[in-house]
DNA sequence: TTGTATGCGTTATCAC
DNA sequence: GTGATAACGCATACAA
């Protein structure tokens, strides 16, 4: 077992002192040529590496992002995780991922953890806790003691921070119209509660599109849940009792949940009936007829997010006045499958 | 912008040295009642808490524990590093992220990277690159440092540390097993390169099954990719031009691609040909039909592997001597779905 | 050109 | 009971 080596050590053995030895293997001029070439080859030799911790403490600089997300089990984010861990790693830094599970507690915990030095700064996306609840001191906390922070995805207003989602509303709105478009006039939602920032704005953009296209809004072709949790037994209810020839769902597992029960009572997709998700992942994708859906672009998400954190990072904050944070808006995109097609035709 | 309060600052603030409040907040004997009380009161008042970088650097323990997965859009990888995190956060752990992108050359600097002090231990599933190079140097040298290593599913023999997979042979035997007392005659199985140890095994399974069951083992039945790649050309050849009527999948994209491709050409699943995949993954419960799956429990090789991980970072491994590394090896379990039934009948 | 001293924030040993 | 001091590994301002 050999242990890892030290300034220190090397300093002992070639007989220097350490700060010789620090700034020879940083190449200083300062530095005879001979010496630098004795210590560089034996650094070599032995395998010498910086220890992080001792250059993060001095620095005050930890080269790590913190990222805080629900779920890690969840297509969407898994996906912005990888954006983030792509841009990271290009600029030296590492990412710290820490679980929320949904639940402010274990959002509050984590994040406290890591503001006590582990990270240079956060990037999250709020849990349906933290959201159900309102309560967004902890985020507070963190800005208010510099910590830079981004937030995506599952945003909220009470916090001045930078931000990067994607347009919901208009998501949503692409969604409808191609629907009504397409010939459909019975055009159902399934979303969940409104505090969720995501459902909130995809239903609104639902709702515009309908009434700009002289639709009327029917409450009745509304399936909400309480949460992301899928509820087959109220889908199967909603389909028997309900006549739609169109369907959007602010996710997938909702839409391809609906997707196979309606094809189990008969029903032809698209020709009875199409359907639309948003968060093009991978279940849309491999879905028979595929799932046509609306793309967050997670990973541009994710790179975008780090980017921004890495440069509020980096540049030095001298100015304590007025810090300038932006709200980053991507342009969904709507993948055409064969879960809809135009009906008239 | 409140900054982070040190113990320097309350000693100051409150008059006493660093190390009496050091060891107040340590409620330590030796302190008196009244300073103690008061600078605890202080202490809460002002949100103080240690700084992490600070600690490490004291104790040589980062409280971090580096995981390396080949990619993290990957519902087993995801699965997995989900009951990694769930069990290290019980015991006070964070878990560092790094993606190898099924690279070797990026697998060896992020470990290098993490080694240097960031985490307290690795866990790891190999990337394709390193499978198929065989290089296992990196490996080596950071458990030649005395730094804990579990590695998950995709291993090697290599490498003398502690490890986590499912019988992978057992599984493919327990479906060849299924298929066969079903009444299929041709079997066929979709793999890959044999160099991953999860083929080899898995396919190895297949083989046994057959020998076992008196049938014969035909080359001409395997279709094998060379990555983990899929190339939906060649499966559509294979189909097209091979006659089977029951498919074991090394993973379920393999397995889901297979199966809308025949439908395509209008077979009936499970009637004429029959599936079965590995790992157990979303897209197998959300297919139609649903896939049949050997399912690999990542959620619990996860937390097993970070158990076995965490247990070695803490105990003091005084005793220089031979160490004793142990392969947890879990059984995989049959998950019936749509895409099998018993064809006899 | 090289070395000394100091500090990052904490803990632990030892002296008072 | 309390505090000074050293140490973790490194970087750097300042002496020599």
């Amino acid at each position: 077992m050999k242990k890892k080596i030290t300034l220190k050590h090397i300093a002992r053995e070639l007989g220097v002192s350490i700060s010789t030895v620090s700034k020879a293997l940083k190449n200083s001029v300062e530095i005879g040529a001979d010496t630098k070439e004795k210590i560089q080859v034996y650094a070599k030799l032995h395998n010498y590496k910086p220890n992080n911790i001792a250059v993060s403490l001095k620095n005050k600089r930890t080269k790590n992002i913190g990222v805080i997300i629900p779920d890690i089990v969840h297509h969407f984010f898994t996906t912005v995780l990888r954006g983030i861990e792509n841009y990271a790693i290009t600029q030296g830094y590492n990412v710290i991922v820490c679980l929320s599970d949904e639940s402010f507690d274990k959002e509050v915990i984590n994040m406290e953890l890591l503001a006590n030095g582990s990270i240079d700064g956060f990037i999250m996306a709020l849990s349906a806790g933290t959201q159900l609840k309102g309560d967004y001191n902890h985020l507070k906390e963190v800005t208010e003691q510099g910590i830079p922070l981004v937030l995506f995805d599952r945003v909220t207003n009470e916090i001045n921070c930078d931000k990067v989602v994607i347009n919901d509303r208009e998501g949503a709105y692409q969604a409808v119209t191609k629907f009504i478009k397409d010939g459909r006039t019975k055009i159902a939602m399934i979303t969940t509660d409104e505090r969720f920032s995501v459902s909130r704005d995809r239903t609104a953009g639902y709702k515009q599109a309908l009434l700009d296209n002289n639709m009327t809004y029917d409450e009745r072709l509304i399936l909400k849940f309480p949460t992301m949790e899928i509820d087959e037994k109220a889908i199967e209810d909603f389909f028997n009792t309900t006549q739609v020839d169109a369907v959007l769902s602010v996710n997938e597992i909702f839409g391809i949940a609906s997707m196979r029960f309606v094809q189990t009572i008969g029903l032809r997709i698209p020709e009875d009936i199409s359907f639309i998700g948003f968060t093009d992942g991978i279940l849309s994708k491999y879905a028979s007829p595929g799932l046509t859906a609306v793309a967050q672009h997670g990973e541009l998400m994710g790179e975008i997010a780090a980017q921004m954190l890495i440069e509020k990072i980096e540049i030095e904050v001298e100015v304590e006045e007025e810090e300038i944070y932006v709200t980053r808006i991507l342009e969904p995109t709507l993948i055409e499958r064969g879960s809809t097609r135009n009906h008239k035709s």
